[in-house]
DNA sequence: ATGTTC
């Protein structure tokens, strides 16, 4: 193989073998990296890599400190997906499995930033026609007043403590407005739970009183509905390629079918769960550690931290059921568009996965993920439709390009854990390449519907803002992120996940 | 990643 920028590798990184690169350390944890030799590896983020080893260190220390933890702190093992990249503090892309401890850092602040993926009654035929349509349709439904989703103080609550099925307990509004108007039985019959996760139960929803009082009676916030910065994305796609028949067919996907795709979180819901999460840690540091000098606390799993920890795991699952909500309404939103231009539909779920979440188990371990989604093989209990063919994969392309589907694999040595899409290959805040007319072009080709819309004369006048927006877009540019296809040929060798279909977008709304 | 609406 030529030596290419794509197939250098950082030194401190020993090949194992063709899917996987291993962190050799003093602190005898497990780290391994799962990459192709063609999947280049930032030296920034295996720097950072070497702060999630403090954190290894962290853990013997309070060991030590506190007596009788039981059982005693540890980093397991540390896994990282082939997407890995720099983040803030732990790289994005890194699954953690602690024993005895959690850690709030190791999940993206954001918490449960992910995907929903729906599959529509349309074909990509029938729907081409009205794009041009579509796309104004979308801008007013999402950016110019026709956003309109009203909730009760009690559906507010009820999202907040169950996810889906608290927001839906009642049904459907009696008058139904906006985004409402989608919902539709399907969305009704998969509350049970048994395709995906619809929520997670927490008692109560203390730290966001604000946002479910939001002045009584049926009201609008500035929230719900939004999509959100950064990469986050709502896509209209098609089915392009169908890999794997029987699966396909199992989760409902034909070749031609529009899907609905969603890249969205918790927004500030999550930052203020995950803020929550670093003052408990730090309040409840004990005294005889010093503060670990990579900032990240780790709470141990003892009696002492008990109500901090209670604290923290509810404003989490707060902002956990925030995010499956959100990403319902952006889908209907996009129902909603659909509706418009192409007449009623059917569309129905096909797997709403996290990125960024934590998962404290009776045994004492926590598996902490951190810009990676989560890849069980077949098998459960087999109550769930994807028990037969494994957990539902959502890897999204950059801008404009494919995205694909897959089948998790349940891979131990992976912690049972994929890639969350194709990884920047230059870091977020790293100057931004490529002139004004060839992001410009972008859009017009890729149909990318924005805030701000440049094109008109008003909007055009106001350089700060068009100038910022243009700078935050040239970061989600294709050209800022890896190929995606080396990427998922990884998960595949690796045995982490098999491809099921590949989508196309069609139209992209970019928060 | 970071509240774009009645």
């Amino acid at each position: 193989m030529p030596i290419s920028a794509a197939n250098r590798h950082d030194p401190r990184l020993v090949r194992v073998d063709d899917s996987w690169l291993r962190l050799p350390n003093p602190y005898d944890v497990p780290v391994e990296i799962c990459a192709g030799p063609d999947v280049p590896v930032e030296p920034v983020a295996v720097d950072e890599l070497l702060t999630v080893l403090e954190t290894a260190d962290t853990l013997r220390t309070l060991a030590r400190a506190v007596p009788g933890l039981d059982p005693e702190p540890r980093v397991e093992r540390v896994v990282c997906t082939p997407d890995f990249h720099k983040g803030a503090g732990i790289p994005i892309g890194t699954v953690l499995r602690t024993v005895g401890a959690l850690i709030p850092q190791a999940v993206g602040n954001d918490v449960n930033c992910g995907m929903r993926v729906e599959a529509t009654s349309l074909t990509v035929d029938q729907l081409r026609p009205h794009l041009d349509r579509l796309e104004r349709r979308l801008r007013h439904l999402f950016f110019a007043g026709g956003r309109r989703i009203g909730l009760t103080a009690r559906q507010r609550e009820g999202l907040l403590r169950e996810g889906l099925p608290g927001l839906l307990a009642d049904g459907v509004p009696a008058d139904p407005v906006g985004a409402w108007r989608q919902v539709g039985p399907d969305d009704l019959a998969d509350l049970d739970g048994r395709l995906h996760a619809t929520g997670f139960p927490v008692d109560s929803a203390e730290d966001f009183r604000d946002w479910i009082a939001s002045g009584g009676g049926t009201s609008y916030d500035s929230i719900i509905g939004s999509v959100g910065g950064g990469n986050h994305f709502a896509e209209l796609q098609y089915v392009a390629e169908v890999r794997d028949g029987a699966t396909a067919y199992a989760w409902g996907l034909a070749p031609g079918q529009v899907v609905l795709m969603v890249h969205s979180g918790s927004l500030s819901l999550g930052h203020q769960a995950n803020a929550t999460g670093r003052d408990l840690a730090r309040a409840g540091w004990p005294r005889a550690v010093p503060l670990p000098r990579n900032r990240i606390l780790p709470i141990p799993l003892d009696e002492r931290t008990a109500p901090a920890r209670r604290r923290y795991l509810t404003a989490f699952g707060n902002a956990a059921n925030f995010a499956l909500g959100n990403r319902f309404f952006l889908a209907l939103m996009l129902r909603a568009g659909l509706a418009e231009v192409a007449g009623e539909l059917r569309s129905r779920l096909v797997y709403d996965a996290p990125h960024n979440l934590l998962w404290p188990e009776p045994d004492g371990t926590v598996l902490h993920r951190k810009g990676a989604t989560p890849a069980a093989g077949p098998g459960g209990d087999g109550q769930r439709p994807t028990d037969l063919y494994g957990e539902p994969v959502i890897v999204p392309g950059s801008m404009g390009a494919p995205s694909y589907l897959l089948r998790g694999l349940g891979s131990s040595r992976a912690l049972a854990s994929a890639c969350h899409g194709a990884g920047r290959s230059i870091p977020r805040g790293a100057a931004s390449r490529g002139g004004d007319a060839e992001l410009d072009a972008f859009l017009r080709e890729f149909r990318v519907v924005t805030p701000v819309d440049h094109r008109d004369p008003a909007v055009a006048a106001r350089r700060d803002i068009v100038d910022a927006w243009r700078r935050d877009l040239k970061q989600e540019a294709p050209w800022a992120y890896k190929e995606v296809g080396p990427v998922v040929r990884s998960l595949g060798r690796a045995g982490v996940a098999e491809p099921v279909v590949e989508l196309r977008p069609l139209l992209t709304v970019k928060g």
